[in-house]
DNA sequence: ATCGGCTCGCGCAA
DNA sequence: TGCGCGAAGCCGAT
């Protein structure tokens, strides 16, 4: 692996290492990033860390296991990565699950040769999977999990924090900026934005080990027997086969097919990242925004499910750029262009990645009111859709026939088949998809719900604190007011697909996305 | 084709 | 306290 060559402290420490001691240091993980979920001790007179992987599902760049590492070496105890996939999650399907099992392949694989022990675990049926990690952590000196601030994750891990009797400890690996380093939620980008150019700096310096497990000293070799007999039963899990075959026979929703052309794992999203910088990096800024030119990194659901880090994306495109952090400009001033110090299409694709995909994890973080609730709004924009929830529509559609894709109008029936079809919109259609539904839903509160469950029943990358900021856009979330103020709309910020298609091109994007076929899945219509 | 105005709220300079 | 600025808006003037 080589080295960041853009973090000067960094480098440094690595320097340093070199003189001394022939083999790596391994850099502790930033104490920010650290939170105990319950009051229960270590116990280290038990067998091995277990590090329950929930949503960082990856082996490198990632906090969360070189967090159990780091316990594993200072207790002398083997390690246990613990990675399931439950059967009855909301929204579980065949192409979330044929995405996770990739990954789980790769981690298994990977992990053979080492002295870790990876038990992946992939439920059979709803609610076989419970009392596993219990049983685990039995056994186990401290636990060390992920900490993501959407979907369930965070009311699992509560849940296990309160019957374990072991610390459960939930690192957060989200964002270049640590969730905590914050305090709070940002009404615009460009507050967020600001905010990053004054204090990302110093965060830069504090990177996760690209392989954690091989750097630093050595790990006591895992054994199976230390494991819990009673697991024994339980064990092996459903083949991690992601063949159709394989997943007919899981008690998951089959009517949302695999994606074929975005498979899963940390392979595909090594390649993903490297394809996109290699290639369509030159022409982000300029042309990301043309719904035919697939300019677009395409890395949202590698991202989502951890399976690709964002410290990793952001250490192989500044490697690249052959950037170093005295680069940055000492003010921002919350300016989209110019702080970082990099080329103009770096700089684009930073704004999406760091500024945009960031400031939804602070806001799902900090929000008072719950990040998915309609009373989460800003009230600007709130007083004025209220005011006009009542005003009569020329178009209402029911969530089955939005699922269909059964409006009068072709561009957003492209960009519904686009959603079923290939599990994303292109990002400017998305921001259109979004304001019809709102256009043609009896109410806001109707739209918003319309627009969560499509999108998390077939996004890649829905049920994800970037996914809720897109939707969330569309009502007013980090935009301002527009006048002038219309029916339905208010002085929320309007979109049109005749605009649209003045404005880009969009001939071909109809063509191609038609939904001719019809899901077979549907919502029930009601 | 491009520009200002519409409107709110933040960061920052003063 | 005032000024500049902002994810993709529209409209009318030039």
């Amino acid at each position: 692996m080589t080295p960041a060559r853009w973090t000067v402290t960094r480098a440094r420490i690595q320097a340093a290492a070199a003189a001394s001691q022939p083999s790596e240091v391994a850099v502790p993980v930033p104490t920010l990033r650290l939170r105990d979920l319950n009051a229960q001790p270590l116990r280290p007179e038990r067998d091995y860390v277990l590090y329950w992987m929930t949503a960082f599902r990856r082996t490198g760049w990632n906090f969360s296991l070189q967090r159990a590492v780091e316990h594993a070496r200072a207790l002398g105890r083997p390690l246990v990565v613990f990675e399931a996939l439950r059967a009855g999650y909301p929204w579980a399907s065949d192409r979330f699950h044929a995405f996770v099992i990739e990954g789980m392949r790769e981690h298994a694989a990977r992990l053979a040769g080492t002295p870790v022990c990876y038990l992946p675990y992939l439920e059979p049926a709803p609610g076989d999977g419970r009392g596993l990690l219990e049983a685990l952590a039995g056994r186990a000196a401290v636990v060390v999990t992920d900490d993501f601030p959407a979907f369930f994750l965070r009311r699992m891990a509560a849940a296990a924090a309160a019957r374990l009797d072991v610390r459960l400890e939930a690192v957060d690996a989200n964002g270049l900026l640590p969730l905590r380093a914050t305090g709070r939620s940002f009404p615009t980008a460009f507050a967020f934005r600001a905010f990053v150019q004054k204090h990302l700096r110093e965060h830069l310096e504090q990177f996760p080990e690209a392989d954690p497990i091989g750097t630093g000293g050595a790990l006591a070799p895992a054994s199976p027997a230390l494991l819990p007999p009673q697991l024994a039963s339980r064990w092996p899990s459903a083949p991690l086969d992601p063949s159709p075959g394989a997943l007919a026979r899981l008690p998951i929703d089959h009517r949302v097919p695999v994606v074929r052309e975005t498979p899963g794992g940390t392979v595909a999203g090594a390649h993903a990242l490297a394809a996109f910088l290699d290639g369509r990096l030159s022409r982000y800024k300029d042309e990301r925004n043309q719904p035919e030119l697939d300019v677009a990194s395409g890395l949202s659901p590698y991202l989502h499910f951890g399976h690709v880090s964002v410290h990793q994306v952001f250490d192989a495109l500044m490697t690249r750029e052959g950037w170093t952090t005295r680069r940055l400009a000492p003010k921002g001033g919350g300016q989209r262009e110019g702080w970082w110090g990099a080329s103009p299409a770096a700089e684009s694709f930073l704004d999406e990645l760091i500024t945009w995909r960031e400031v939804g994890f602070h806001t799902c973080e900090y929000l008072p009111e719950d990040y998915d609730k309609y009373e989460s709004l800003p009230g600007w924009a709130r007083a004025t859709l209220d005011r006009h929830a009542d005003d009569p529509r020329a178009h209402v559609y029911s969530l089955a026939q939005f699922e269909r894709a059964e409006t009068h109008d072709p561009l957003w029936n492209a960009a519904q088949g686009q959603l079923v079809r290939e599990g994303r919109i292109h990002n400017y259609l998305r921001m259109l998809w979004g304001k019809k539904i709102l256009e043609w839903s009896a109410s806001p509160r109707e739209a918003l719900d319309v627009m969560i469950a499509l999108n998390n029943k077939y996004a890649l990358d829905g049920r994800d604190p970037n996914s809720y900021s897109g939707i969330f856009w569309v009502l007013g979330r980090y935009d301002r007011p527009w006048a002038p103020e219309r029916p339905i709309f208010g002085v929320v910020r309007y979109m049109s697909s005749e605009n649209t298609a003045r404005k880009v091109r969009v001939k071909e994007y109809v063509r191609r996305y038609a939904p001719e076929a019809r899901p077979t899945g549907l919502f029930d219509s009601r």
